[in-house]
DNA sequence: CTCTGCTGAGAGAGCGCTCTCTCGATTGCG
DNA sequence: CGCAATCGAGAGAGCGCTCTCTCAGCAGAG
């Protein structure tokens, strides 16, 4: 049996140190803080006091009065969508490179019900400054429930309905034009297309790019099949596809996983990639590396977004009136073997 | 240029809630906290009061007095080695099954220089409650820094060296003979295998686990390479045992992660698994599922390990005397294409 | 009928910090 | 040399909550 592990100590408090330095509590308060209005001997003399009692500000005081959590949520789409793509971990890297520095705690949550009411409950409770929204779903009442509360926040994607909201994105008609304009480059003239689900922006948006950039390269009428952004909606929607349309030398898939379901299918075919077929995904997730072959596919720059998104919304919690915005990156495309 | 939003009032306090209700500020605190000396019909009064005026504790002013952060930290081992990985959203998940019943926040970051200080100095100022760490390095002195100051803190791993800290692992030895079992009973009798790095306990013990286990199944003398845990390690590793031994015909691959690496290579070299070669790896993380063929491996319940950790942290928290725990866990086998 | 014991609610003292207000000391200028 | 302006530091009032202490009110015992 161990011995007795007494609590911690309490830590030195503002008190304390002003004894210590024989100042007063406001001082060390200005030095803590970095008030200019110091005189340098007195600084040095309640420095040396802090490091001797080993202080350190308790942030529960602070915050009562400073009215700042300093930290905000991360509120990632519901369990098993998330927990296998790296996007996970990029969009993790990219907030918290800019929320770490400037001592800002990032709370990680995953939607679902409740999560809404539970996220402005601590909004308003002053646990939380604000919150980035990972990929709701267009019924999600989330956005607006805090948009309507006038609390932080900043969404990635374009919303399915226009709202005064701050939101990153990347430009999807790009993305799909940069897939297209390499599927013309490589020579394929009988195009086709899986696109995402219809009713989501992202769907939409690349389909319509992918469309127009084929149409600029005088392939009007490019043949679609409508996946659900899944492994198994991709598998489908290539049998549908290959169905109609059976001498398919090119295919752009609107998500890698829907690609990485629709490969073994196509092998099953006899179509080998990139031979017969030339495959080209969108999203550059781990799935897009685990098909075989590689495939070559549309990547965002997602560290860069999700940094984009913590600014935006650090700037909304120093300046509450500020008028929404939004911010579109520019996507790149990854070549790799399928192509 | 859309119209100022203003900043979002203020929410009730105590006292108003306490004015409506014709009470005194205890009372309603009372009801807050479901103390149960209150009278029925005035607990009624004040919840409809309450709900009138929208109250919501201030979660600052409650910490400062009740010495409680309400939040956690999850520290992630450094960038690149996490994000690929499924494992880590299974970890969060875990954590957060528990955590968020409690209304406990989870505070996510990652290891590297300064973090150890800086959750330190977080748990000191009281803006943590305690912490998880995932993973850590036996040279990193966190764990060692917190158990000194006597601050809640759970590993995922043994540590190194015997430490009065509280950890979970999954019991190495154990899954390790799972695969010694399942090579053998697949009627292979050349095998070897490749390790993880010797200086960790995981390396150890499953290289350990899986000799002893084979020596039980009459074959004292297992070949091995030793690899970093990583896929590139994985392959040269494989590359010198093939080079020694080239009629090897199970495989026992201490990580998935190697296992992806090594299995290209055995192509290379013209073994067909699982028909010459039977291939078993370690952690059931997403490359077992990426491998070609899919591989079969000892997988360990990170949920409800991650999930105990949190318990184990929370209890500390709750309990600052109590002496350190330790929880293993007990891995099994899932069989896929490779064996 | 008085005294004790108990229940339920109010008063008020903090928790540790920030920040405004105030004021003494120093400086510059006429 | 006197007065206003400036600078630096202290006093003290909160921030919103919890929790102990106190006390009023009432029931039951003697």
């Amino acid at each position: 049996m161990p011995a007795d592990r007494p609590a911690p100590p309490r830590p030195a408090t503002l008190d304390e140190v002003a004894r210590v330095a024989g100042v007063s509590r406001a001082t060390v308060s200005r030095v803590v803080n970095g008030v200019a209005t110091v005189d340098a001997a007195l600084r040095r003399t309640v420095e040396r006091a802090i490091s001797t009692t080993g202080y350190l500000p308790n942030s529960a005081a602070r915050s009562l009065v400073t009215r700042r959590a300093g930290s905000i949520a991360l509120v990632l789409p519901e369990q098993g969508r998330m927990l296998g793509d790296p996007f996970f971990g990029r969009v993790v890297d990219g907030v918290l490179g800019v929320v770490r520095p400037r001592g800002v705690h990032l709370v990680l949550t995953t939607a679902g019900p409740g999560t809404g009411e539970q996220v402005v409950a601590d909004l308003r409770q002053g646990r939380l400054d604000g919150a980035v929204l990972i990929h709701t779903h267009s019924a999600d009442p989330l956005p607006a429930l805090l948009t309507a509360s006038r609390l932080p926040v900043v969404l990635s994607g374009r919303p399915a309905t226009p709202t005064a909201i701050t939101w990153v994105d990347v430009n999807q008609t790009a993305g799909a034009a940069l897939a297209a304009d390499h599927i013309a480059a490589r020579g394929r003239r009988r195009v086709a297309t899986i696109s995402g689900p219809l009713d989501t922006p992202a769907g939409q948006d690349r389909l319509a790019g992918f469309r127009a950039a084929m149409a600029a390269h005088g392939l009007p009428d490019v043949p679609h099949a409508e996946g659900a952004f899944t492994g198994e909606s991709g598998a489908a929607a290539v049998e549908r596809l290959l169905a109609e349309h059976p001498d398919v030398d090119g295919l752009f898939v609107a998500s890698d996983l829907m690609a990485h379901g629709a490969l073994p299918v196509l092998r099953r075919h006899g179509r080998r990639v990139p031979d017969d077929v030339v495959v080209v995904g969108f999203d550059d997730s781990s799935s897009a590396l685990a098909c075989d072959p590689p495939l070559t596919t549309v990547r965002q720059p997602v560290e860069d977004m999700a940094a984009e998104m913590a600014r935006l919304l650090l700037d909304q919690v120093d300046q509450p009136g500020r008028p929404a915005r939004s911010v579109v990156f520019a996507p790149t495309l990854v070549v790799r073997e399928s192509s």
